[in-house]
RNA sequence: GCCGGGAUGGUGGAACAGGUAGACACGCAAGACUUAAAAUCUUGUGAGAGCAAUCUCGUACGGGUUCGAUUCCCGUUCCUGGUACCA
């Protein structure tokens, strides 16, 4: 065999591989692990594109890297199977998504497993496996078993809540509750009855059911999470979202913002993502402020992070959702106000948001009382204050706050500045200047003032110091049937879990995957769909849980994915513990990435981990977008124009399949029997060759420019396939995908082959001793690619590879001694032709089980050196000098160089410093 | 609007600590082999001038720091990701 016949030789590897179980990973505490993972897909009907294995290819070059470097490696991959296209197939087709998920994954696996991962299938997951779903259940019911207690600072069970309940009530519990929560004492609590005492119960649950605004998507059918919503369409399917007060299961997030930014600090990944992170949680640092209402015994609460500007409220503004407000308004005010409250309500969350300009409002006729000055203040209703975030209520001081300042001017209200600093068209002094016209904080800077206002509001009860978040409660439900039950059961209209033992509760059979006809979620329909205690006969939760739930902790399945005990046994997720590493997109921090870390810290409190953070280091690859290709027709004819002529005619552009399209050139045949309409096109041609126009845009199939991988495995083979993608540029970046290039990644494979092989064709290795340019040339390579190791650069070791398979192949080298260790060293990139490479070698193990070859700096090392020389810290010049040159001689050489000499002006050096091959410093 | 990331040949991209800009690859051109094509190999390939050695200009644009800037600083333009009346 003397050709490179990619076909056999993969499909021989990948078999070996699973025959073998070469990448099983077990525990062995003798070895130092490492966590490698990959965002796992969601099973969609379209398949792989090219865009999906890029992690996965990277991800795989560091596992097997990792491997040869001697660590346990544990690489596992598995499916998101919960979600919404499988359903809505469903819908269409009345065809079970169990049934639409599995195929999915069938082809899914399939197509992974020809591109040659060195994932460990025995680990898979699949989140709508009730094997699986059983433990999501079972996270769900310890959330709802506990509490959050904010002096230890962690979750805690919900029955140490109730103990103290009944031994003193819940004035001194420090804990995350509702608003709304009334105080009571240890007797009681005792007189309350099972129905009150779950109540209060559930106001303390870190999952519970609550009256909640949410994003309700009537095309859907069901409610969706901030994050799964962009500029008020659904993020699938785009279809409108309105809020709407719906009873939903939420999970108590907000009880972890504080540590979720603090998390953020512990961990490696990229500061944007971060960014985002903290950006989503918003902590601003304030004070809640109570505002006395003229007449009545009623107080309006606000937020605000600039109390140092209390003297300069004018008025306060409340959403128009709010029920005060409409309690407020005085007979004089009704009619403009009631109207304005009633448009406001009613305008779309899409319509706000689109409309930020427009400032409206209206006066409800009542008046506040500032408590520092005693002042009269009007009261407002406008839309720009947000019913859902702080108080729903906003102290407006127009001096000092853009929004309050148009509102003002708008409605030709009072502007009154308390700081100092110039005020002119529309610039406001902001946090730096002096206080003025203040009372008590006159005179002070703002850090003194917040300081010394916060006493004052904290001495006469009036308000406090106050962390807000902007992120809210997540919504747990979905009115969706692919989704897990959750283990819940109604008695009384209050909800209790169902028994541990019964779990999982099984996802029942409906005849429609649709809502019932009374508006009920699709698990309406299902028959027998209660829970049966000694008591009676209980209806069960007819929501399900969101796509995000089984996704917040598959990293740790896989550890012990079969286990039936636990979710994982202790040992396993001690050993494993955090992922080292990370890959996937940067489109999930704010959703699964946040979750994923909230559970994780749910499960440390509970101690059932022992890690509170799950990624330590994760890198986002950036999108692959699809490259169109486009043809010009001349306008009412079948002929087409090469793109270079095409404006010395009347044309117009079409789509064309990239896939008869190669390195942007037109295949004349194929795209005649593309479509039955164009078997008789005729062409104008540049250069005898038709040049196709190209543009980037997503990848889709309507833009007929999607590549499958599988395509480009049957014609150049995996191997290149997986250097293809790393050599398309840095991880990353976002880039569209282009073909053209892969020929050279595919000569390269060739030659690497050819090396191996005489030009007759014969398989020759010879003993002999290697050359000093074959080791440097070897050498050269395995310092680059450790070093691109260690910043994932995985673009630049392919094209290392390349440099040094074309000096060995102009040195003729067939040395064992080189080829060799040139194999492992490849292997990571492309495993299939290193293990082919290897096994004629005449090794009879796998390549995966050798070590990766030692990189020797001596043979870098070369007769001639430059020197790079530096003076005082700043000077530095490149000399070429012999290596064999002595420190005085380097120091004479350098010397007298005319850079040198130019710079030290005559003057003698004080001191010489030389690092061997790094740099001469002169310090003057 | 606010917060990130980016802009380098015909193309994808190198330059990892301020020190020979354009590695590597594609494409293109010329040549070798071939009846021919494909494949392979060799050479050239940022722009301009020159027979040539060589010189000048060049990393989006305008400034600055430095002996020296793709790299650091200030300003501008364009592309791109996130977020958006968050008090």
């Amino acid at each position: 065999m003397a050709e490179y016949s990619f076909r056999e030789i993969e499909k021989k590897w990948q078999a070996y591989w699973e025959n073998q179980g070469t990448f099983l990973a077990e525990v062995n505490p003798e070895k130092p692990k490492f966590y490698t993972l990959d965002m796992f897909p969601y099973p969609s009907g379209a398949g792989l594109h090219v865009g999906h294995p890029l992690g996965y290819i990277a991800s795989d070059i560091v596992a097997r890297f990792k491997k040869l470097k001697g660590f346990n490696v544990l690489h596992p991959m598995g499916y998101d199977s919960f979600g919404l296209p499988a359903e809505q197939y469903a819908i269409q087709t009345g065809q079970h998504p169990a049934i639409t998920t599995e195929e999915n994954i069938t082809r899914y696996t399939e197509q992974l497993k020809n591109i040659g991962f060195a994932f460990d299938w025995t680990k898979e997951v699949r989140t709508s496996d009730p094997s699986y779903y059983k433990w999501t259940q079972w996270i769900f019911m310890q959330l709802f078993n506990s509490y959050y207690d904010l002096e230890a600072d962690k979750a805690l069970s919900i029955d140490s809540l109730i103990s103290r309940f009944e031994k003193e009530g819940n004035s001194r519990v420090k804990a995350v509750c509702d608003e709304d929560t009334q105080a009571f004492d240890a007797a009681a609590w005792k007189a309350f009855s099972e129905k009150e005492k779950q109540e209060i119960l559930l106001k303390y649950r870190l999952t519970f059911l609550a009256e909640t605004s949410v994003n309700w998507c009537a095309a859907l059918g069901t409610v969706l999470s901030n994050d799964e919503v962009k500029d008020g369409f659904s993020e699938r399917g785009g279809h409108p979202v309105e809020r709407k007060k719906m009873m939903q299961w939420s999970m108590r997030i907000t009880a972890y913002a504080d540590r979720l930014l603090q998390g953020l600090e512990k961990v490696d990944w990229s500061e944007p993502i971060k960014e985002m992170q903290r950006n989503w949680i918003g902590k601003s640092i304030g004070a809640e402020v109570v505002f006395e209402i003229k007449g009545s015994d009623k107080t309006i609460k606000v937020f605000t992070t600039r109390v140092d500007t209390i003297y300069g409220v004018t008025y306060l503004a409340l959403a128009p959702e709010s029920e005060l407000a409409a309690e407020l308004i005085t007979e004089d005010q009704r009619a403009t106000a009631e109207a304005y409250i009633e448009v406001a309500k009613n305008r779309s969350e899409r319509e706000r948001m689109s409309d930020v300009k427009t400032i409206s409002g209206a006066f409800t006729g009542a008046y506040a009382i500032n408590p520092f000055n005693g002042e009269e203040i009007q009261i407002w209703v406008a839309d720009y204050v947000l019913a859902g975030y702080g108080t729903g209520a906003v102290m407006a001081v127009p001096a000092h706050d853009e929004r309050d300042y148009n509102f003002a001017k708008h409605f030709n209200l009072e502007i009154r500045q308390v700081i100092d600093g110039s005020m002119e068209n529309g610039s406001f002094p902001g946090k730096g200047g002096l206080i003025i016209n203040s009372g008590m904080i006159s005179g002070m800077y703002m850090k003194d003032a917040m300081i010394k206002a916060i006493e004052f509001l904290e001495e006469k009860g009036i308000g406090k110091g106050k962390i807000q978040y902007r992120m809210r409660d997540a919504i747990f439900t979905r009115q969706r049937y692919w989704g897990e039950p959750l283990p819940v059961y109604f008695k009384d209209g209050l909800p209790y879990l169902i028994d541990e033992k019964e779990l999982p509760l099984i996802l029942p059979e409906v005849d429609k995957y649709l809502p019932t006809e009374d508006g009920e979620p699709p698990l309406g329909r299902a028959r027998d769909w209660t829970y049966k205690t000694s008591e009676g006969e209980f209806p069960l939760e007819k929501s399900t849980m969101p796509g995000w739930a089984g996704s917040s902790w598959y990293f740790f399945r896989y550890m012990d994915p079969k286990n039936d005990a636990e979710f994982a046994a202790k040992d396993k997720t001690d050993y494993w513990g955090a992922v080292d590493l990370y890959i996937g997109g940067s489109e999930h921090a704010t959703g699964h990435l946040l979750y994923s870390r909230f559970w994780t810290k749910f499960l440390f409190d509970l101690g059932a981990v022992s890690i509170d953070e799950p990624f330590q280091k994760m890198i986002n690859q950036g999108m692959i977008q699809g490259r169109s290709n486009f043809v010009y027709r001349v306008k009412g004819t079948n002929t087409f124009v090469s793109h270079g002529l095409k404006d010395q005619f009347d044309t117009s552009d079409m789509h064309v399949d990239v896939n008869i399209v190669h390195n942007d050139q037109l295949n004349l045949d194929k795209f005649k029997a593309w479509r039955p309409d164009l078997a008789n096109a005729e062409f104008v041609l540049e250069d005898g060759k038709y040049h196709c126009g190209a543009e980037v845009e997503k990848m889709s199939k309507s833009k007929y420019n999607v590549v499958n991988p599988d395509d480009i495995i049957e014609r150049y083979g995996a191997d290149t396939l997986r250097l293809y993608e790393m050599f398309l540029g840095p991880l990353e970046q976002f880039k569209p995908w282009n073909t053209n290039g892969i020929d050279g990644v595919f000569k390269f494979l060739r030659k690497l082959w050819n090396l191996y092989y005489t030009p007759a064709g014969d398989f020759a290795v010879s003993v002999a001793e290697p050359s000093k340019e074959e080791f440097k040339a070897l050498h050269k390579a395995i310092k680059k690619m450790e070093e691109d190791m260690t910043h994932f650069s995985f673009n630049t070791s392919v094209s290392s590879f390349m440099i040094c398979v074309n000096e060995l192949s102009s040195l003729k080298c067939n040395k064992r001694g080189i080829l060799e260790p040139l194999a492992v060293l490849v292997s990571p990139y492309a495993p299939h032709i290193a293990e082919e490479l290897w096994a004629l070698l005449g090794n009879t193990e796998s390549i995966t089980k050798t070590s990766f070859p030692a990189f020797d700096e001596k043979y870098l090392i070369e007769n001639i050196h430059e020197y790079p020389v530096s003076i005082n810290g700043k000077m530095r010049v490149k000399l070429t000098l012999p290596l064999s040159l002595t420190v005085p001689e380097i120091e004479a050489v350098a010397m007298a160089d005319p850079n040198v000499q130019k710079w030290l002006e005559g003057k003698a050096p004080k001191k010489v410093i030389i690092v061997p091959g790094k740099i001469v410093n002169l310090v003057v």
